[in-house]
RNA sequence: GGCGACAUGGCCAAGUGGUAAGGCAGAAGCCUGCAAAGCUUUUAUCCCCCGGUUCGAAUCCGGGUGUCGCCUCCA
């Protein structure tokens, strides 16, 4: 399997450091507000990779952090008059619904910044003694020039950063490109050996990630923007204080963008999962995701989603002859396109037109076919399950049925049944009022020979 | 200003040296009481522009043009 590593910048071929182990790290949110879909590309994509190489028969190991002392928690907090675990509670529990709704697996191990402190701080202190970090007034920072390969994973020339580095007002660092490893506050922080402070950002993620997956991992993803400098941070910390190798692969996603902008928080641009999840199932949304290359800009629009809802539609709505668990997958043709194309730095373009080619093949009563369909889509993340219908939307349907034929129904299998003897008796214009009335409130029947079947719209 | 990425039919998108996958939308036919779904056929002499390398380039090299991202919190 080949992925791009960020940090070399080409295509390398992957190899776990031991054995068939994988020890996979992605960068998790900062629980403090909706997530949007720019959040929902890049997990979803972690997500797809964790399913395949488990399909692969690693055995993988994800950790996904969640950030819950930050700056952002503590601003809410305050002018919400919560605490700030409760904020961070509150979110995380939205974050979690949504990743659920996503159909995201969850992550092995999802650790929160505000359980791991005593690490950080063991961390720092580590840095501190090495000369690589440096108190100041209750603040620490690092000393980046003590690093020499910084700047080596986002490709910038340190003179370069240098002239675009500023200290902040209150902040005594020796050089401008020395970046906090923790910082004093004596309101909402914690006890060290510096005083009451909250750790910096890009610390909690070096010390998680030794903590819950070792001091060299396989994998450390998360989006491009992360880059610069979390990532870069999160390098220079980890191998001063480790002493060895901090990452394998670093792979990055690229943004969803709308209007031909980058969505985020701070442009305010962004659609929420949530409001996405009202118009789109999970399916049209990951679908909408895969269909680009994961490095790639995504540009969101209503049409591309539409577009994608109706292209979805077609792979799980393919004639569901039966799963045959007996079928070894392994033996078809689609099974190695497959394979290789998401061997191929995960292209999943390239993967979802092998399932369309098993669509077509399944549609024309190839019974391996559906399997073969099924269990990859599966890989993919996709849920082949249709939603039932609950009792509201059933009693809806017949109420919407009775008022328009001026009957009494009692259920849909009474107005299927009905609907059945109409037209054996001919009388089209009553089986065709009922398909009226019941697509007026999304529910669509279809006629076969093998009589009629009904789906949610 | 520094660094990086991208530009393929109406729309989305794969393809990194051998003659343009796939999806959506559109058209025609089959199926159907009519539909829906499905099936079949059909839509790029051509891949932003100009040079070059090569027997051969959308694919490599050089130069343009355009769009975007990072360089500050950000997935």
């Amino acid at each position: 399997m080949r992925l791009h590593n960020s940090y070399s910048g080409i295509n390398e071929e992957f190899k776990p450091i031991e054995g068939n182990k994988i020890k996979m790290y992605v960068c998790g949110p900062t629980v403090y507000d909706y997530a949007h879909l720019g959040h929902a590309r890049c997990y979803i994509t972690w997500d797809v990779l964790y399913r395949y190489l488990k399909f692969r028969g690693y055995d993988v190991t994800y950790c996904r952090n969640v950030t819950d002392v930050d700056d952002k928690i503590l601003k809410k907090a305050q002018n919400e008059g919560k605490t700030p675990e409760e904020i961070s509670q509150y979110w995380y529990k939205q974050f979690s619904n949504s990743m659920n709704a996503l159909n995201n697996l969850s992550p092995d191990i999802e650790p929160f910044a505000t359980k791991t402190i005593g690490e950080m701080i063991a961390m720092v202190k580590d840095l501190i003694n090495k000369g690589y970090a440096y108190e100041v007034n209750g603040d620490v920072y690092f000393r980046v020039k003590k690093f020499p390969p910084y700047g080596y994973l986002s490709k910038q020339p340190i003179d370069k950063l240098e002239s675009g580095a500023r200290i902040e007002i209150g902040e005594q660092k020796e050089d401008p490109l020395d970046f906090a490893l923790w910082k004093k506050d004596e309101k909402f922080g914690y006890k060290s050996p510096w005083g009451i402070g909250r750790p910096g950002w890009h610390i909690e993620c070096s010390a998680m990630s030794r903590k819950f997956l070792g001091k060299t991992i396989d994998i450390h993803a998360g989006g491009a923007d992360l880059i610069f400098p979390h990532h870069e941070n999160e390098i220079a910390q980890s191998e001063c204080a480790n002493g060895c190798k901090f990452v394998n692969f670093w792979l990055h996603n690229g943004f969803v963008t709308i209007n031909k902008e980058k969505m985020s928080k701070s442009l305010g641009n962004f659609l929420t999962i949530d409001e996405l999840l009202k118009k789109y199932d999970s399916n049209t949304i990951r679908f909408f995701i895969l269909t680009n290359h994961y490095r790639m800009p995504v540009e969101f629009s209503d049409e591309a989603l539409s577009s994608a809802q109706a292209g979805v539609k077609r792979l799980l709505n393919a004639k569901p002859s039966k799963i045959n668990e007996d079928f070894d997958i392994t033996s078809s043709e689609e099974y190695k396109h497959f394979i290789d194309a998401m061997d191929d730095d995960l292209n999943t373009s390239k993967a979802l037109a092998v399932l369309f080619e098993l669509a077509n093949k399944a549609n024309k009563d190839d019974k391996n076919a559906y399997t073969v369909l099924y269990k990859l889509g599966c890989v993919l993340g996709f849920t082949f399950e249709k939603p039932a219908l609950t009792e509201e939307q059933t009693a809806e349907a017949v109420k919407h049925v009775n008022s328009k034929l001026l009957k009494e129904f009692g259920s849909l299998n009474e107005i299927i049944d009905f609907r059945k003897k109409a037209r054996q008796n001919g009388d089209w214009e009553t089986a065709d009022k009922i398909r009226i009335a019941l697509d007026e409130v999304n529910i669509i029947l279809k006629d076969s020979k093998d009589g009629t079947s009904w789906e949610i719209k």
